[in-house]
DNA sequence: GTCACAAACTAACGTTCGTTAGGCAATAGT
DNA sequence: ACTATTGCCTAACGAACGTTAGTTTGTGAC
């Protein structure tokens, strides 16, 4: 990938993380561009394939991610803390993609959609066996895995719906707020 | 609003859930009541009309619930537990109204939009709130309020991204699971 | 029977959409 | 010096968009 395209991809990027990928126009991108909507199809083969790229190269990161914890780390909270460590750092390091990847990923179409399912269902399980091991160690409450991986996404995901970069918490900050959280839930021990 | 009005509006919901609002066009609407499209302007004044229509029946919904909940309920984990059992009916009583709720209002424009915005901003200090009495009683660990109140708005939210009715999980299961993994976290008390 | 009204229709408006065709200027390789 | 390639341009395509105007149809009231 040419640094031009790598410039106009983070600038459509942008754009998109604004209005939306269905409610942005290739004019709309072209002009924050400052360069003619024509322009752009020297680059990319369509608008979708913007969103194609976008959405794989994020899943692409949360792949290696999740096989990083599972190679190097042993116990499952060591395990789970890591996940969402590293998860958090990809969406904050990475938002404008990353709102993307959450909101718009829908609006791919055909084969794209599916293979982007996909992709994303495995790392659902990546966590849920995270969590299942926790489980079978006996350091986590038996519960529904499904229903407490799905949680647990949900609250990180929902981390680039308010995330400021010149806010006052920075990635490893959220991090570990969110892994208490997860893991010693709101109620004071009794 | 008449029987027909409402009739329409539900019918636009359910082919915005399918699509989302903005990749939604006024034929898509008509052809899925078998209508024409121009038909549509007897019942509504725009497009945008049913967007503002369905996310303002929503901001009420969730306006009442936390206000029957301070009315009410008098200790926080019962507030808590309350609210969240609420906010998890009123989500699946009105699951494609929900979805557009949570990801579509982001359509609206001008006045609409900044209303809806200071909706959504009350409804999220009215659970901070609770959060914060929780902490004064003691029986909420001392934590960042905003924090964990998103957090756990988050996670209710999420339920409309896999609730299906059919599902083997009814409302009331989800709330009380929810409720405990919020309350208790995932590990196991030492 | 006719009047009023609601709700649908047909037809079309002007705009914006994503995209293509074809050309022009600058740059790099030989 | 010539050639190929790259990256942008102008111009325009056909399709789809949200919406409006004006008309017809059906229904209930008097």
């Amino acid at each position: 990938m040419t640094d031009r395209k790598k410039q106009i991809l983070a600038s459509s990027q942008c754009v998109f993380k604004e209005k939306g990928y269905a409610a942005t126009s290739v004019r709309d991108i072209a002009k924050a561009l400052k360069m003619e909507p024509a322009s752009l199809y020297s680059h990319f083969s369509s608008k979708e394939d913007i969103l194609k790229i976008t959405c794989f190269e994020m899943a692409e990161k949360f792949e290696l991610a999740v096989k990083e914890v599972n190679d190097i780390y042993f116990n499952a909270e060591e395990k789970l803390r890591m996940a969402i460590q590293l998860h958090v750092a990809i969406l904050t390091e990475n938002l404008n993609s990353a709102i993307i990847f959450i909101r718009d990923w829908r609006n791919l179409t055909g084969q794209s959609l599916d293979e982007f399912i996909s992709k994303r269902n495995a790392y659902e399980m990546g966590i849920r066996e995270i969590v299942q091991t926790g489980i079978r160690e006996g350091v986590f409450n038996e519960t529904d895995k499904k229903f407490a991986s799905l949680t647990i996404l949900s609250s990180v995901n929902w981390i680039v719906e308010w995330y400021k970069e010149d806010g006052n918490l920075d990635a490893q900050e959220i991090a570990t707020k969110l892994s208490d959280f997860i893991l010693s839930g709101l109620k004071k021990a009794a």
